[in-house]
DNA sequence: TATGAATGAGAGTTCATTCAT
DNA sequence: AATGAATGAACTCTCATTCAT
């Protein structure tokens, strides 16, 4: 029962988060909205970017493993390359809220901003290592591998970011994005969106 | 004399913002910083909301602008990519103190979400504009185009914020980052970065 | 049992007003010292500051009845006086603990003050019971005694509180201590402490 | 101007302080008192704790001063003596009130139990050096000397505050309790109080 | 134009106390 | 008798903004 609280409180600032950001969101709108105490929040959380904090924690990590298990063997690259883009486009969107609380709102402090960056790293770890697998990477320095593994990041969020949080998109939208980028354009999938 | 009043105070605020984000950063802060008195600020700017929306739109404007002006005709589809990329990431490495900003510490009002937001929107046009004289993109539907567009924008902020702002390095590192994003691996001028 | 739990909840709480004070303690630290739970100590007690009060209401009286039975005839005054004076520090000494927190650390409740209050009346008239039986006192009103009474209870109580409390010592200063008060330099047993 | 506004704040402080304790009285009780914005007092103090700390300081430091200047040299150590108790009892007197905050109510805070460590320390130094040019104390060792003071300290500010506090007697008490203190009861002056 | 003392609404946080189990 | 999660009133403190000079 206790639990249910705290998760109350979670969902309850996960969604202002998302709607107003981390700023403008006050602990009093927390607790309203979980329906819980003022003081309820303290038996949680330390604080609220300490709560902040714990919830991005999760989320990322959650994005993380995700990427992880996209592993798949295909015939050629671009087969692989498409597989991994459209993998972490579903997770983007899966994924959209903290993607959408952390790009549009930020939150601006320095334990935080340690929390993003970590998680940069350790996704670009995982592409890194998908890469590897690729024949068109065979000969690249790791150096080299881990500016494309942070150009596809930054492709797959960007277009992520535009179309599922700006556009609010859904995820039928997925396989004809993934296919743009990465450049087939075979028969077109891809239908006008919104 | 009066514009150099207002001069310091924006100079004061983008040094603190970007050191320790705008919601960190206090009024008193930049008129210290910027060795001015507490009242002076309001002459200048309606709030502390209403100077950061006017700095980031003039940092922002100019960044459209200076893409804008890269408009090069060459011979290959490559060469013109390569020189995109390469125009994209010295302007974001003229620019990073906003890009860092924004980035890291986010900024959590709808107002300037607004701004960021119209920036993008300018920047995918100016790059779907180049796009289109692409020989490879000939039949591209004007959706399409745009998902390039956003995908080479997230890829070049993405490397330009990891190499720029978070390992800091400078802009004899932007050849190098921008022949690997284009995938040319040629006679390889890139080095080990730390 | 119960008493048992009673009895922890007095010795953690006195051992925490000792070392922080009454207002820094917090109920939450003295039953996670007593071992407790939270609600407990409201079995026990009406509240804080009545914990607090009969806490200290039990000490006090300590003193006071300590002191009564000191009672002792011996043939000059000034032996009367130095019995007196010892055996003031021996329960002051016995009794630190309360004569740090009340005296460091003070109160701050009306109700408390009151049992502060009491309590030096009722020395005071041991005190002047006392002095009554001293033949130098003979022709002294009871004002005059009161005078008496309370200076030499100031006495004892301040240097009880620099030596035992401030410099820490233990009871083998006692000796030393009441003869110096007394005026007897006689064979000097007193040692330099630090 | 300024410094009428952290005037009135001192004078609302002592006031509540000594009628109802330091820990009762809030920080929108003084501003209300004092008749300024609640901001306001934080642009003159760091905080309430603050605030105290250097009002205390101040009036201690008075007290120090006024018994330094207290230095005269009559006749006899009886004569000595009496104006010394005399002088410390006008003294104490003209300072009960920050006496009554301080014995009454406590603070109970390591930072201010420091400055009221280092003030008996001063006026230990100082009673001290007055009884060394008694020649009744001619041949006490500085040990011994440190004991009397302290206990002289004890034995005015006990009597001081029964009776200038507790019984609240005006100054007009102070000739015949500095009298009986020293122990000359020739023609008494004393009369029943209240 | 420039000042900076003053403001006060409103934020985050604390903690003695309660009560269903 | 014992628990400890939950409470919420009340606190201290912050800081963008104002305005008399």
């Amino acid at each position: 029962m206790g639990e249910d609280k705290k998760d109350n409180l979670i969902q309850a600032a996960l969604m202002l988060f998302e709607e107003q950001g981390y700023h403008t969101t006050k602990i009093s709108d927390i607790v309203r909205e979980a329906g819980v105490a003022q003081g309820t929040f303290y038996l949680y959380f330390k604080s609220k970017e300490d709560m902040f904090r714990s919830i991005a924690e999760a989320c990322l990590e959650e994005i993380v493993v995700a990427l992880q298990q996209g592993g798949v063997s295909k015939d050629t690259d671009e087969q692989k390359d498409y597989l991994m883009i459209r993998r972490a486009l579903e997770v983007y969107h899966e994924n959209k809220t903290i993607l959408k609380i952390i790009n549009r709102h930020g939150v601006g402090s320095q334990e935080i901003a340690g929390v993003s960056e970590a998680f940069y790293q350790q996704i670009m770890m995982v592409i890194k290592q998908a890469l590897r697998d690729e024949a068109m990477y065979a000969n690249y320095s790791e150096d080299q591998l881990e500016i494309i593994a942070f150009s596809k990041i930054g492709m797959v969020e960007m277009v992520a970011y535009q179309w599922f949080v700006v556009k609010n998109c859904g995820s039928e939208t997925i396989n004809a994005l993934a296919q743009i980028i990465v450049g087939d354009l075979g028969p077109c999938k891809f239908k006008a969106m919104e």
